[in-house]
RNA sequence: CGGGCAGUAGCGCAGGGGCUAGCGCAUUUGGUUCGGGACCAAAGGGUCGAUGGUUCAAAUCCAUUCUGCCCGACCA
């Protein structure tokens, strides 16, 4: 390619908005470009790079046995009306009628296409096991896009989907992708780690999450350094101490001002081990059948000394979504804010407890009382309510399997395998008949990759202050060709050697200065530099350089030029 | 959906009721340079996000609205 005629230019200055590293680069080297909150067109580049990373994943899915198959952006409403996800999901899916006045939606995932497809072709056992995958458009209204590539609402991914007759299939191909998956990252030059995972929106009960270690990373992620111990802080367990005691009667006491754990623990002169403290939250619940919403209020309970993780709250009880309660919806169910507790709470409030407190005795909670907390308060006994873990693991907590310290850090999610189970096939009506003539549901699983979010976590790991420099599995071409003798006819027949011997160059045949030539291969971050002078050309030489390695250029003789770069490339190649 | 910031040339920004709306970079032309974002000279490029209002006069003041960004809520 002639950068003369490339269909892109790089920036002198980061655009506005650029927040991240990566992100900066990938706007400035012309990549991508930024159409509305969240969408982006990729340009020759960028998109070069995505058909590498693309082509690394179809080659590792078709290595699985996984059939390439397309399935449409837009589907049916009544399809996810089947699953009850046309209701369940809230605006992040968008909606439209079509001229007959329908429900149409923009597939976010494709369980629901996958699993039709699926009920057309499985009846018998003896077409288990299938597995699909595609790369497709997904469009997700996502509230807050951010930070380029990271977080976007229109994007590619691509989405496998394995249909087995039983629980032991399944987990075979799990494990495939699995091992698959890391493959992939490995291949396109990410380090990643694999963590337990909520399968959220998905159903089933078995996932994980690929994650990238980034302070960019919106999500939080506890590892044991220990026994290796990994998963996500949504539902991450740690090893809790339980302070059980003889019960004892509860006391009112004045506890003025006394709003937070902090403030009550010095009042009365207690540790926080030794108190309870309350969560308000209001969940919707949607019935998945008719898509009826209803409200409930949820308090979550845990010890003082530790917090609530919400995801675990929402989960326990059994809501589709969640938010933080008005003092107003606390006050009507009969709780104090800042002195509450679920004792006395109105019937029909969503009770949960962590077993934190449940195993502990005599903790001081709220008494619904501007200004007083009882002390002495035991589960069972002065209020009731579901018991769960719903307490957020944190840096310092024992690990839940060999109870070594656990630490926390940030990652970007790039992948998730899901085991559905029967989530969808029951719903749906995926049947197929056993050995013994048996109607069963077939049994699925799902895969994800965020193809464009691997490109910008892979940007974000290789960069440094002067632009990119991608792996060259994933870099949109080997060789930048950079010529700054005046004879083009030279550097023209150097630049077709090269393309003739099939190397993938770049080839800088601007009318510019030496500077900006460099600087837009540094930003670019093309693996292989060659720099055609004209102090080396008289020699017969050029000079060849890796972007981003510490070592000096060297000289290669223009005769041994094509066979040294192809060294060198499959060096590079190696290296990874 | 709450809180904050911002929309002026391709990009980054200045201007803040009054005359022809500026600067840097980028672009075009001519010349000089020619291995790390060159120099000189000339030139082109703007519905000042949109709509409505106030005014003799609006990029500038007011209202509404749209869009983008950041923080939170949310999210694979």
């Amino acid at each position: 390619m002639r950068m003369s005629n490339l269909f892109s230019k790089t920036l002198r200055e980061a655009p506005n908005g650029a927040d991240c590293k990566g992100y900066e680069y990938l706007l400035r080297a012309g990549y991508i470009d930024q159409l509305s909150a969240g969408i982006f067109s990729l340009l020759p580049l960028g998109f070069r790079s995505i058909q590498k990373i693309s082509t690394i994943v179809r080659e590792e899915m078709n290595a699985l046995g996984a059939q390439e198959i397309l399935m449409p952006v837009v589907n049916p409403g009544d399809l996810w009306k089947e699953t009850g996800r046309f209701y369940s999901i809230d605006k992040e899916m968008s909606r439209f009628k079509d001229r007959k006045d329908s429900d149409m939606v923009l597939a976010m995932t494709h369980e629901e296409c996958c699993t039709d497809l699926g009920r057309n072709v499985i009846d018998s056992y003896k077409r288990l096991p299938l597995l699909v995958y595609q790369l497709q458009t997904k469009w997700r209204d996502d509230p807050r896009p951010r930070a380029g590539l990271i977080r976007v609402r229109e994007f590619t991914m691509k989405d496998s989907y394995s249909f087995d007759k039983d629980q032991a299939g399944l987990e075979k191909v799990y494990k495939a992708h699995y091992d698959a998956y890391f493959r992939i990252f490995k291949r396109c030059g990410l380090p990643v780690i694999a963590v337990g995972a909520d399968s959220g929106m998905m159903g089933g009960k078995v996932s994980h999450e690929y994650m990238y270690l980034s302070p960019i990373g919106e999500d939080t992620i506890i590892y044991c350094p220990e026994c290796g111990y990994t998963a996500n802080r949504q539902v991450a367990t740690f090893q809790k101490d339980y302070f059980a005691e003889e019960p004892k009667a509860k006391e009112l006491v004045s506890t003025p001002d006394a709003k937070t754990i902090d403030d009550l623990c010095k009042c009365l002169n207690i540790p926080a081990t030794k108190t309870a403290k309350a969560l308000f939250m209001v969940g919707t619940f949607i019935n998945a059948e008719n898509g009826e919403e209803t409200t409930k209020l949820i308090v979550g309970i845990v010890r003082g000394d530790m917090d609530i993780e919400e995801n675990k709250l929402q989960n326990a009880a059994r809501a589709n979504s969640m938010r933080p309660a008005h003092p107003e919806e606390i006050l009507e169910a009969g709780m104090v804010p800042g002195f509450g507790s679920p004792i006395g709470c109105k019937e029909g409030t969503i009770v949960i407890i962590d077993d934190s407190v449940a195993k502990s005795n005599n903790l001081v909670a709220g008494a619904n009382k501007e200004g007083y907390h009882y002390i002495n308060t035991n589960y069972g006994v002065d209020y009731n309510g579901t018991v769960a873990d719903i307490a957020s693991a944190a840096s310092g907590y024992k690990c839940p399997t060999c109870g070594k310290p656990i630490t926390a850090s940030k990652g970007v999610e790039v992948g998730n395998i899901f085991q559905l189970g029967t989530r969808y096939s029951e719903a749906m009506n995926c049947y197929y008949q056993d050995e013994n003539g048996q109607r069963k549901p077939v049994i699925m699983g799902s895969y994800g990759i965020g193809i464009g979010r691997l490109l910008a976590c892979l940007c974000e790991e290789y960069n440094d202050e002067s632009g990119l420099k991608l792996p060259i599995s994933v870099a949109p071409y080997q060789v930048n060709f950079i010529s700054l003798i005046k004879d083009a006819e030279v550097s023209d027949k150097i630049y077709k050697q090269l393309e003739d011997a099939g190397i993938e160059v770049l080839y800088d045949d601007r009318k510019e200065t030496a500077g900006v030539k460099f600087a837009d291969a540094d930003l670019i971050g093309v693996p292989v530099r060659i720099t055609l002078g004209n102090r080396t050309f008289k020699e017969g030489k050029c000079e060849v350089k890796v972007r981003g390695s510490e070592e000096e250029a060297v000289l290669v003789d223009l005769e041994n030029l094509v066979p040294e770069i192809k060294a060198l490339i499959a060096k590079l190649e190696q290296r990874a």
